[in-house]
DNA sequence: GTCTATATTTCGATAGAC
DNA sequence: GTCTATCGAAATATAGAC
């Protein structure tokens, strides 16, 4: 029951995805710098010595979960990269967000493992392999903000409705036993709409 | 001009007070466990023994920072908890937001250390110390959002706020470098309201 | 692909002089 | 209050047999 949950489409099973998935694991347990090869060694029935068979250095095995969030985030900004040069940007984020939303739901514990280990992810990025079009999504998203010919207000609204998806559906923890995780996405999307359509200023 | 930026109103310039900047500065940049005492001491130009004069443990220097945040969240939650019984908790949740944001503006190296070593502040919570009272704001708003007295739909309106306010004042970094901190918080309030108020569901 | 054994480094923490 | 010197523990990583 425990080892059956399916991930992505991936190769199940493989030691190398079995290291994976149990260090995802312990990484938002413990967190990535507390948790030594050797837990994870443990946790899997073998020796320290086997897991440096399939992953280098530790630092690889966080670099293949980045990867693994990055597919995902690649995801998003082609949809809203097709988009960019419209004029009116509010309907490509908020589809962003939709697409946002559902991958969160579905991989609950990757953005977890980016939210809670974000300084372990920073000197991925200071390291080899962030060349150029690695580029995070949190990191164009950042960019996305600075664009200056956009208006603050905007802006801030854009930054305030990730923060709200991610509040509502990462933030809370199960502090919604009560509801499954689609009906709370659904609120939340209705929020995202709120915050970002254009309203008639004409209105009182 | 970097050692002249007054925090609080505490007694500027002790060892103990100077110690603890540069761990949270130090902390912010790399991170609670990837920082040692021997960094800290280096920039502080002492050795790594004198820390050990002032703190037993290198846990107990992110304990006092823990104290520091939990000083704020003390003045938010005995706001809140004059007005926990009213019927309608919507104004007492906008008051709340309302101070918090200003707490952000003014704290913001200190908010960014909860949300960044998030992983670290937990076991501080699982040690002693943590014995009733001391409990943390953010356990405390978990507790106000598993309240199932309240509809779902508030409560995850109430989550997402919180989340829009930290996506605009935090995760945005300085994606607003056109605007003063006050200038996103004034957008960011009038946010909150949008989100918490109590809509005439009558109109079209 | 996995093991035993060990090298190497760094860290948190202590003892005791000044 | 700060120093020098050092200890013990634990972690990452490697060498080489099976």
């Amino acid at each position: 029951m425990t080892e059956q949950r399916a991930r992505g489409g991936r190769p199940r099973g493989s030691t190398r995805e079995r290291i994976l998935d149990v260090a995802l694991q312990l990484f938002n347990e413990q967190g990535y710098d507390k948790t030594s090869l050797r837990e994870i060694a443990e946790r899997l029935q073998v020796t320290k010595a086997a897991l440096y068979y399939h992953f280098e250095r530790k630092e690889d095995i966080l670099l293949q979960l980045h990867l693994r969030l990055h597919e995902l985030g690649r995801e998003v900004l082609d949809r809203l990269g097709n988009l960019d040069a419209a004029a009116d940007k509010t309907l490509a984020w908020m589809e962003m967000l939709d697409q946002f939303i559902d991958q969160i739901v579905a991989n609950r514990d990757l953005f977890l493992l980016h939210q809670r280990n974000h300084n372990a992810f920073e000197v991925l990025e200071h390291s080899e392999s962030h060349t150029a079009e690695h580029e995070d999504l949190e990191a164009q998203m950042r960019r996305l903000l600075a664009d200056t010919s956009i208006p603050l207000t905007r802006r801030v609204r854009m930054a305030s409705a990730i923060g709200a998806v991610l509040g509502a559906l990462m933030g809370a923890g199960e502090a919604f036993p009560d509801a499954t995780p689609e009906e709370v996405a659904e609120i939340v999307r209705e929020i995202v709409r709120e915050l970002l359509e254009q309203r008639e200023k004409a209105r009182v």
